[in-house]
DNA sequence: GCGGTTAATCTAACAGTGTAAACTGATTAT
DNA sequence: ATAATCAGTTTACACTGTTAGATTAACCGC
């Protein structure tokens, strides 16, 4: 009997199609372009239709969000399995989160609230820091310096607000056309962190 | 003949009058929660009113930004009076950035188009990164670090991303409660940073 | 194939948004 | 006194997120 399975299938198509359109349109637009109607139009769908499928707007967002920390995730796994030294790994992990920023600016955006993009939850932030001993940067870091807990998520902190800032500031600040040119910039802020880390 | 002094007293009060009700209506419900007719209504004013003092919201939000650049400049330059040492004015720097973010965070959400603040021209960047020599962080970075124009203006651009970067995540990242306990390391990182550039 | 149930989808509407045009009333200048 | 300027208003337009109610389509047992 596949018919709730075809359904099941057509639902979670539309429910990708909404995310998808959303994105597609913050990106050649920007997040304040983005609105439930317009998002109807494109994926042919009277406007109520996506309540179907997300609770709220915010929902919509946290979504993305969500989905961004967690690709962000299976890029570091796919790090760690290729590459044992913690320093090394540091390092790939700031080049993911390098490529997030700047071939998907849209995603960036809602995972930190910039530019526009406004999502009310802190829950993926939490979760973040919360996992710690989980984290693969926190590990890293733990094996670099092993120190108490609470110093290793000190530094884990640093390491989150200097590589993430870095790049919002990037994000934000620069021109479209200047982004891609702060690149060494960014890895060697990076790689001093690294250094200092003894 | 006073009279037309005083319509222009009266007129550049209620022009402080809006900046300032849009601040306080951000700062207690968020950027989302402004609207211009929640700040005429509190000023007393008709709606369209507010065209009169501004060309837009989108202008209305550039003013507020660039105000808070220039506050920041203006601690940067009583520091620089104060202080001879440009290790000592890059920690006092940091210290002024610190305390706006904290105690205006409407205010810096606007300088970065944090958390629902959206303000399209990116000028005030510009201007930023267009002082060079004339920056009192530049100054300092140059003093401490002779070296040619463009080394310096990348260690700029590290500072900047550091220091703002950590307050943007603060922000954005942290609940209200939590935000004040991430001072030690805020400054932390920022000392590292002055003694990393011997 | 047909009636009834359920799920999918739409239309209409509410309250709110930024902003422009047209209008009113008071003050100023001639 | 009359014309012109200016502050301020009302009204209106085209949007926004979201909800309620009606409508259509798809499925089920017979």
């Amino acid at each position: 009997m596949g018919i709730i399975e075809r359904r099941e299938r057509l639902r979670r198509q539309v429910r990708t199609d909404i995310l998808k359109t959303a994105r597609d349109i913050a990106r050649e637009e920007g997040w304040q372009a983005v609105s439930i109607r317009k998002i109807a139009e494109v994926i042919e769908y009277s406007p109520p239709m996506l309540y179907e499928y997300f609770d709220s707007k915010d929902k919509l967002l946290e979504t993305i969000r969500d989905e961004g920390f967690s690709h962000l995730h299976e890029e570091f796994a796919k790090t760690k399995t290729l590459y044992r030294s913690p320093e090394k790994q540091l390092i790939e992990f700031a080049q993911s989160q390098w490529r997030l920023a700047t071939e998907q600016p849209e995603v960036f955006q809602v995972m930190f609230n910039l530019d526009g993009a406004f999502c009310s939850s802190k829950q993926a932030y939490q979760l973040e820091f919360n996992m710690l001993n989980n984290h693969p940067v926190w590990e890293a870091l733990a094996t670099i310096r092993p120190r108490s807990a609470d110093t290793v998520s000190k530094t884990f902190y640093e390491w989150w607000c200097l590589t993430y800032g870095f790049l919002t500031m990037t994000l934000v600040a620069q021109t479209r056309a200047n982004v891609a040119q702060m690149e060494p910039i960014f890895m060697e802020s990076v790689r001093r962190f690294v250094r200092g880390l003894v």
